[in-house]
DNA sequence: CGTCCAAATGCAACTGAGTTGCATATAATT
DNA sequence: AATTATATGCAACTCAGTTGCATTTGGACG
């Protein structure tokens, strides 16, 4: 498998037969820069700061049309926001996990993570792909009190 | 442990030392017979249809005040809408997993399906809580050609 | 019982990530 | 260069969830 780190965003457009713009070759330069998902707001901060300025919307059908075509995924949503992320680094069966801190709200990709898939699906289930979120305290948080989900008092 | 089908609403309010109103006894109440994770609308809807109405807005910070007691979890997003249920079914590092259809988009609850815990978290992670998302194809959906994302080009 | 107050409720207005419709611009094909 | 399906920009919109504030009430205490 070839690795997009040393493609082209032109390329990479190209062998996903997407139409190559300018737009969507600085956002997808912009996403194989990144260590992290990314946000739209993101994305749009990162460009205006190369004078590239894309409008939201045009950034948002971008991404979708990213989406469909296999070459970024939906990461994870926190507080009701979308996190993007190309998807070469994900498993064919399962994205690599996300690790998100109670304390201070941050989330982090874990690449090298890795989980079983799921066994004992009812029959009828057809697996596709798997996705795992972690929640926890992150090396800098697990010092300090923690606003850790309570126990339930009945088990 | 004791089984929170068996208690009243009241008995659970009182043992999670939550104060008990009529609101916080009947949204319980529908989330104990609930099979699924349920929405702030769903949970009016069933509301009303009861003759027990409960404005949004209690009924956001009713649910906000179990989360903080532990009583429910915020179970998954979907289409940015969160989904409740409570949390006698979970155990203590992992949410059960929940199954979402690409098909006819439903999600499904999998209390049966266990996944071992991740393993090789980086040194001063703390892991607390463990959450799977499964996607494919459900019992349903699995014969008709299906909107799977598509595979990359160049793997 | 009645008194009292911290906590719960209802209502209206608000927030903001993401979407839609439509006019205009442009990538890719010929 | 001409053509056309697709991408872009802009303004207006959607709607789950939040906030401020006035009013009500659960539960503790006597
Ligand atoms: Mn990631
Ligand atoms: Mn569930
Ligand atoms: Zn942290
Ligand atoms: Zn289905």
């Amino acid at each position: 498998m070839s690795h997009w780190r040393e493609m082209s965003p032109r390329r990479i457009l190209q062998s996903f037969a997407l139409r190559c713009t300018p737009g969507r070759k600085s956002i997808l330069q912009i996403l194989l820069q990144s260590e992290q998902a990314l946000t739209q707001d993101q994305i749009a901060d990162r460009l205006a700061r190369r004078r590239r300025p894309l409008n939201k919307v045009t950034i948002y059908r971008s991404l979708e049309c990213f989406l469909r075509a296999g070459l970024v995924h939906q990461a994870y949503q926190q507080d009701r926001i979308w996190h993007y992320e190309l998807a070469h680094r994900c498993g064919k069966t399962q994205c690599h996990p996300h690790f998100s801190c109670y304390e201070c709200g941050r989330t982090f990709c874990l690449p090298e993570v890795s989980v079983p898939l799921a066994t004992g699906l009812r029959a009828g289930f057809v697996l596709v792909r798997q996705k795992v979120r972690l929640e926890g305290l992150c090396p800098d948080c697990q010092q300090q009190p923690a606003d850790v989900p309570a126990e339930s008092p009945l088990s």
